[in-house]
DNA sequence: AAGATTAACGCAAGCGCTTGCGAACCGGAT
DNA sequence: ATCCGGTTCGCAAGCGCTTGCGTTAATCTT
């Protein structure tokens, strides 16, 4: 077992609260004697328990990540970046995956992150008021990202302007039956984190402006993953009139929509544009157009921010919002013109 | 704040160390007050703060993973299983993302785990005996991914077998020229894990007994990602004799390929046979036929190795080794009868 | 009925570190 | 010589919990 501050403290002659502030870099240490300090206890091998210092002075050394679903891409990414920014600041990463309710409920019930971390992350899911209270109660630092919480610091993307701009491209190439695929809150409610409302709200508006009313029918919702994209568009290919382009919000139900698509012999983009949302890894080799948001930009700005309300000299920066950009790729076109009068797929 | 030990002790009439045994469900303490200490560390909202009982016990209730760069596909995958297998057997996740061989350094030369964490999971990276060295130093119980560490605990999957496998299927199907495109170590050491060396020795050897050689110019290495799959492919394909098929160590790597074919109007399976390693998520998308290897399975089961090391009561168990499944989708088929003959590519 | 168990609980000594405060010592100003 | 501000350092009191051991009281032995 590795040596104590006692052991230091007796071989380089001072006190043991000397040979503490000595190693912390703190005044009132003669530089003589941290020298000889340090290099002791480079000699010891000694390094300090965290447990006692931990008690000590309160202060973990450690931030809690919390987040829905890691396997879904997006917060694979996001974390990565958060981490590493998190753990370059000599912080340790303290994970909370909150794969299903259960968990959720385990977590915010239980046992209390005060005495664990020095602070929070906390991905994109909504937290209920009760459990924000929690949240809160530990009174440590928080920082959101992707959730609205409105006052909260965090990084966001500006889902309205992104929804808008996806919703444009496809109306400026031509199209006026334009479906939106959504994601609708998993059963399992911390699955896909809280679904981008906004992303709506900006197609409805953009398609407003255009004069462009799709109504109901075109507006599906379904879980955040490739099989609810592929029902998605299951059920948008049986409306009363198909759509020509389609909007979906993430790129991973994207991929069921292509793979429906094809399945159904429906050329992309022939016979159906498709753009997705979040420019994931993969997206490129489908040659997916879609809607980049700098996705480790989130997460690496959300944990800069959390440090900044931790570390007292650091001025706490002001809210971020990322704009996402369009990326167009192979599955966006203008529409046939034919579109509509046909009932059979015309060869490629 | 939270209350201390002390609150409730004065609060239920009775010392520390019995609010401390009682809560802990520890024996010598009576039924009755055991329900009343409980009653009322409730109704104060007390809980133990963890610094305190780390400090008196030495057991720190947390888990460190560490694991190679967090945004390839199976290590998100893996860590999520692992953890949530370890959050519910009450351990925090501690998570270290080797990302780069600067953090790795950092990692080995740094701040010893002892004292944050009670076991240590490591994932797919072979750590040097140096490495290894300072990891046993701690002496913390240890587990292993995938990594060929012999004699410790850990799970792995067969390679060799699904290395053979895979190249079996190519060979039934008829191929007789199959390439092989490996995952080469990264620049940056820790980025994909240690590659599976052995996936090429059962490849080889199943070619070697089916009576084909196919020489060094069929067996390229590349970086684990979509891009070096790309690359390998591209090397491929000025090979003196082209292959019909190649095996590819991983799914993300295939991708590449696969794109690097489409580029090429290199048709697939007519003129090219590809089979991936990994089962990916979206590989079912791209129609790609792979290697299952249960990866989910494996990061909850590693996990279970190491509680089985900490829980003194739980036997160890025996190492693990997963044989990976052979899925068979629309990227293999027989080869083109002219293949070889042709130049252009032919009508799908 | 007296001694031996056993159950239930309290005492107090840590665990390893931090930090406010006072002691000692130094050189320079009075 | 005396006083004073500064610097360097040690003392000791925690931080909140655990646990070996001792004490008491209740329950068992023959």
């Amino acid at each position: 077992m590795s040596s104590t501050v006692d052991a230091v403290a007796e071989r380089a002659n001072v006190s043991v609260s000397t040979v503490s502030r000595a190693l912390r870099d703190m005044p009132g240490v003669s530089q003589e004697t941290r020298k000889r300090v340090h290099r002791i206890a480079q000699e010891l091998g000694y390094v300090p328990s965290l447990a006692g210092s931990r008690l000590a002075t309160g202060r973990t050394g450690a931030i809690a990540i919390v987040t829905p679903n890691l396997s879904k891409w997006f917060f694979g990414q996001v974390l990565a970046s958060a981490g590493r920014v998190l753990r370059l600041a000599g912080f340790d990463v303290l994970l909370y995956e909150l794969a299903d309710t259960a968990a959720r409920e385990r977590f915010f019930a239980g046992s209390s992150l005060a005495g664990r971390a020095d602070g929070v992350l906390v991905f994109a899911l909504q937290p209920t008021p009760e459990e924000l209270a929690t949240l809160e109660s530990q009174n440590l630092p928080l920082a959101f990202l992707g959730s609205g919480t409105p006052g909260r610091s965090g990084v966001r993307v500006d889902d309205h302007a992104a929804g808008r701009a996806a919703a444009r491209h496809l109306i400026n190439l031509g199209h006026e039956r334009i479906a939106f695929i959504g994601i609708r809150e998993a059963a399992d409610s911390t699955l896909g984190g809280v679904p981008p409302a906004n992303r709506l709200k900006g197609y409805r508006e953009a398609l407003a402006e255009a004069g462009l009313e799709p109504g109901q029918e075109l507006e599906v919702h379904e879980e955040n993953s490739m099989a609810g994209g592929s029902r998605a568009m299951s059920r948008l290919l049986c409306a009363e009139v198909a759509p020509t382009a389609v909007f979906v919000a993430s790129d991973e139900m994207a991929f069921g929509v292509l793979r429906t698509l094809k399945a159904g012999g429906i050329d992309v983009p022939g016979d159906m544009s498709v753009i997705g949302f979040d420019n994931h890894e993969l997206s490129e080799i489908l040659d997916l157009t879609t809607m980049d948001h700098s996705v480790a930009l989130q997460g690496s700005e959300t944990a800069r921010r959390l440090l900044a309300l931790i570390t007292p000299d650091a001025g706490a920066e002001p809210d971020l919002v990322l704009s996402a950009q369009l990326i167009v790729r192979g599955t966006t076109a203008p529409p046939f013109p034919l579109r509509g009068r046909r009932t059979v797929t015309p060869p490629a």
